[in-house]
RNA sequence: GGUCUGGUAGUUCAGUCUGGUUAGAAUACAUGCCUGUCACGCAUGGGGUCGCGGGUUCGAGUCCCGUCCAGACCGCCA
């Protein structure tokens, strides 16, 4: 028997007790006339105690021999130590030891398995196995777990049905770029990996599953940010015979259930706000509405009075930085460099302080009053004190100009707090979206989205002004989850496809299979999907969802530990009756 | 596809702007000392392809060009 207890799990009680420890040596502390060695494993460190006098010197020797990240297995007495560490739990007690077995040495690791490693990010992910062992990781990959099993309760309880879809799909040309795998026996032709499930989980309330989850691998081709890994996790969710009310009931239970069970956070309704609303009053469909910062429209209040910049522009619009009139000099350049930089793209920044003695001062005195000022002032709810920071030009782009600056203000002067929870629905999405490098309509959500009932006659003539029965829940500005009420008959599936420029033979060949479903009695229908990587992240309160992965790619698509992706042999290239361009 | 930042000891970094003696620190590692350590302490020691290639120069870690790698972001991600 390697262990009669894990090493986390000892405490005051258990002195006098024989037992036995298997684990990684994680420090070795030699003070001559005695050698403590912590050992770790995934529930905690306990102290192993060898000394002169009640040791025999073969035994510490060999404890000498010891190094970091050994595994070893001791049996001994636990003691009560003569110095405590009330840092740690089992900081009373100690073991002393009387048999000590290596059960396998190990070199010197390339950083320091602890809390705080020296390790960079590419070292950790090229030992990835040593960097589990480092409480914060292995406590992610936990709580991530948690988080899972949370859901997998929460939804078979309201009586989900989890099935599991098939990996090796078909390619299709909307949406992401598709990872495709070679077919050897059907020579020349590809698989591909699904972008999400959606079609199968439409044939399954077709097929009269009713409610149907799946925690699911998705795929897609695509360049990688901080949060967006080629691989990822969804939590794929479908409901038949539901309005877009039920849906939102259901999955808004969800998302309380977790914060409630996960972070003992109580939230009693979740606001909604329209896609329209959003853009307007944020930015950002996604806007992160733990803090203010509500836009303000200034057009009225500004132009005509000599500005040239704010005359010519089709929206002149602001935000109150809370506080921030104390700003020097050089901390607005800052943001002025900020916004200019060409990821974010606006060409200057106005700024107005509103000092606590009650009088403005800006950046653009020579045209307004003070009286000017004090009405922007009022208009974008600021009090003294607080910073005024003004946008203009065409007004798409200022809004979300303007909602970088939001986003970045507030994270700098610590508004985006990571232990508030912020959640609510987007809806009213559009339909449709122009497109002007293809010249032609794609569909904002996908092609399967239902339009509104009441925008349906609009769908001929103005198929941009469409919105769709399609929604977002947003955390903490972050797109949490999305999803819609779907098309159900074969008539309007068709005359979607129709708008997005496919041919009916296209049309037929790509999605036939899902139009001839709806002719044999398909349900009204619709779902939703949770992004479970940054679901997690954000309600572990971290911004990369790298280490809730517990193997994840780096920014290039590559597993640094493994090697991956990587050249084959010529024998495999030749079976699938593939040949390398040069 | 693009923009920016970085690559120096096992590791994390300083040094590069302003070229010039033997390239430093911390930590890790090794050895010795230490009668209760727990970020133990003290002493000594070993440890470098300054990412790679080319150029400028009397002289390059430092300047220039190219390239590779990593990270963040824009495009992209229905």
């Amino acid at each position: 028997m390697y262990r009669t207890h894990t090493n986390g799990s000892l405490r005051i009680e258990n002195v006098s007790n024989e037992v036995t420890l298997s684990g990684w040596v994680q420090k070795i502390r030699d003070k001559g006339f005695m050698v403590w060695v912590d050992l770790r494993d995934r529930y905690g460190i306990i102290q192993l105690i060898f000394d002169e006098e009640r040791s025999t010197k073969e035994l510490m020797e060999k404890a000498r021999s010891l190094g970091r990240e050994f595994v070893i297995q001791i049996s001994g007495t636990v003691v009560e130590r003569e110095s405590k560490n009330p840092n740690m739990p089992t900081g009373d007690i100690e073991v002393l030891v009387d048999e000590l077995n290596i059960l396998n040495a190990a070199k010197i690791p390339p950083f320091t398995i602890e809390k705080d490693t020296d390790g960079g990010d590419e070292l950790r992910m090229q030992y990835r196995y040593l960097d589990i062992r480092r409480k914060p990781v292995r406590n992610n990959i936990i709580f991530r777990h948690q988080v899972s099993m949370e859901v997998r309760k929460y939804l078979s309880d309201q009586g989900f049905i989890d099935v599991e879809t098939p990996y090796l799909i078909k390619s299709t040309p909307e949406g992401a770029r598709d990872f495709v795998v070679p077919s050897r026996m059907n020579k020349g032709q590809f698989y591909a990996l699904p972008q999400s499930p959606q079609t199968f989980k439409q044939l399954l309330m077709v097929g009269g599953m009713d409610k149907y989850f799946q925690i699911v691998k998705c795929f897609r081709d695509e360049d990688l940010r901080a949060d967006r890994q080629p691989e990822f996790t969804q939590i794929d969710c479908e409901m038949a015979f539901v309005e877009q009310e039920d849906i939102l009931n259901t999955f808004e239970g969800l998302v309380k259930h977790l914060l409630q069970e996960i972070k003992g956070v109580t939230i009693d309704k979740f606001p909604r706000m329209s896609y329209e609303d959003a853009m307007k009053k944020y930015g950002n469909d996604k806007p992160d509405i733990r803090f203010g910062m509500e836009f303000g429209e200034l057009n009225d209040l500004t132009q005509n009075k000599g500005f040239n910049v704010f005359d010519a522009a089709a929206l002149v619009v602001g935000i109150a930085a809370p506080g921030c009139a104390e700003y020097t000099r050089k901390q607005i350049d800052k943001l002025t460099d900020f916004v200019k930089k060409p990821q974010v793209g606006a060409k200057g920044l106005v700024w107005v302080k509103y000092n606590e003695a009650g009088n403005l001062k800006s950046s653009v005195d020579k045209f307004y009053s003070q009286e000017d000022l004090k009405e922007w002032a009022v208009r974008l709810k600021a009090k003294p004190g607080d910073l005024l920071l003004i946008l203009a030009g065409e007004a798409n782009a200022t809004r979300t100009h303007l909602s970088a600056l939001r986003m970045h203000l507030a994270a700098e002067i610590g508004l985006r707090k990571p232990d508030e929870f912020a959640p609510l629905w987007i809806t009213d999405f559009p339909l449709l979206e122009w497109d002007e490098e293809t010249r032609r309509f794609h569909a904002m959500h996908h092609p399967f989205t239902a339009p509104k009932p009441e925008d349906k006659h609009l769908l001929e003539k103005e198929p941009g002004k469409v919105r769709a029965n399609a929604y977002d829940m947003v955390l903490n500005g972050n797109e949490i989850g999305g999803g819609s009420i779907r098309i159900h008959d074969k008539e309007t599936q068709s005359r979607m496809f129709d708008l997005l420029g496919f041919s009916k033979e296209e049309a037929q060949a790509q999605f036939g299979f899902l139009m001839n479903a709806f002719e044999y009695g398909a349900p009204p229908h619709g779902g939703i999907a949770f992004g479970l990587d940054r679901l997690v992240a954000i309600l572990g309160g971290q911004e990369s969802i790298r280490d809730f992965i517990a193997f994840p790619k780096n920014n290039a698509g590559r597993d640094v530990m493994i090697d991956a992706p990587a050249t084959i042999a010529q024998d495999q290239l030749d079976e699938l009756n593939l040949k390398l361009k040069s």
